[in-house]
DNA sequence: TAAAATAGGACTACTGTAGTCGTATTTAAA
DNA sequence: TTTAAATACGACTACAGTAGTCCTATTTTA
């Protein structure tokens, strides 16, 4: 309960490496190895940084991948987000189909729970990958 | 991921209602059928609230449960921690047996994260049950 | 043309969550 | 003293999400 998933560490860790390393291009093969992260995982993991825009992907031999943009202007929310997909939220209420959840319409703490909700959103959002290299 | 778990949700609807109700004896058909949630769960989570000593429980005919201290004096992250019996860290490093998180060595971001699990645990124990009454 | 890299779908195993069921115990009131 | 209403609690099932593996295709450089 309440943890992040391993996919979300792993690009946590990998966009931190690139940005430790100045954003040389760097491959799966080299971070998956570096931090003993199961290669195909973290394949994918990137895959979706990529189409989120987060990192730039750089296909064939000598290839690999750099930062899309500087690491200030990356948050820890932005790699959650986007590895994820879906919206982030504490309970159903704050995720896709909130009115699927069994109590929705007796639930009385809704709001405390949104503005839990939001106080962990500033959490997230306000570090960024600058901050931790 | 990130998510609270229904038995939280229903420990902490259970714990505000009770409060609601000037700390009158509640029971759980009560409080199950007024907030449609499934009679043997709020059971059990009643039960380790109990043991957890945050609400008392009065057996018998006529029994049901009261707060053990008055709603100021319980925050979200009590009802949290009880209803969960495990330590709640965002990854393992905060929670049981760190050393056996897969890339425990080479891990890099232990301590932007355990900063972010210390912001996460304020948000949770600043807020009491009395304001969300 | 070969080698090194990304792209991505299909599948499996595992774990935690939510919920159900059955039974025992306690206690107040009839 | 019996009955009914309540808590106590272990055992079990079903399901969903997570983590990881495997396989093949495509891109690009030397």
């Amino acid at each position: 309960m309440l943890k992040l998933s391993k996919k979300v560490e792993y690009g946590l860790i990998a966009v931190r490496h690139i940005a430790s390393m100045n954003n040389q291009i760097s491959t799966v093969k080299e971070i998956s190895e570096r931090y003993t992260i199961p290669n195909d995982v973290l394949a994918k993991v990137m895959q979706k940084l990529t189409r989120g825009k987060l990192i730039m992907s750089h296909q064939g031999a000598l290839g690999g991948y750099s930062l899309a943009r500087s690491a200030d202007q990356i948050s820890i929310m932005d790699v959650i987000a986007i590895v994820e997909g879906t919206t982030v939220g504490i309970t159903q209420c704050f995720s896709e189909e909130p009115q699927n959840c069994s109590i929705f319409n007796s639930c009385t703490i809704k709001n405390p729970l949104g503005k839990i909700q939001h106080n962990l959103e500033n959490v997230f959002t306000s570090m960024k990958v600058s901050e931790i290299v």
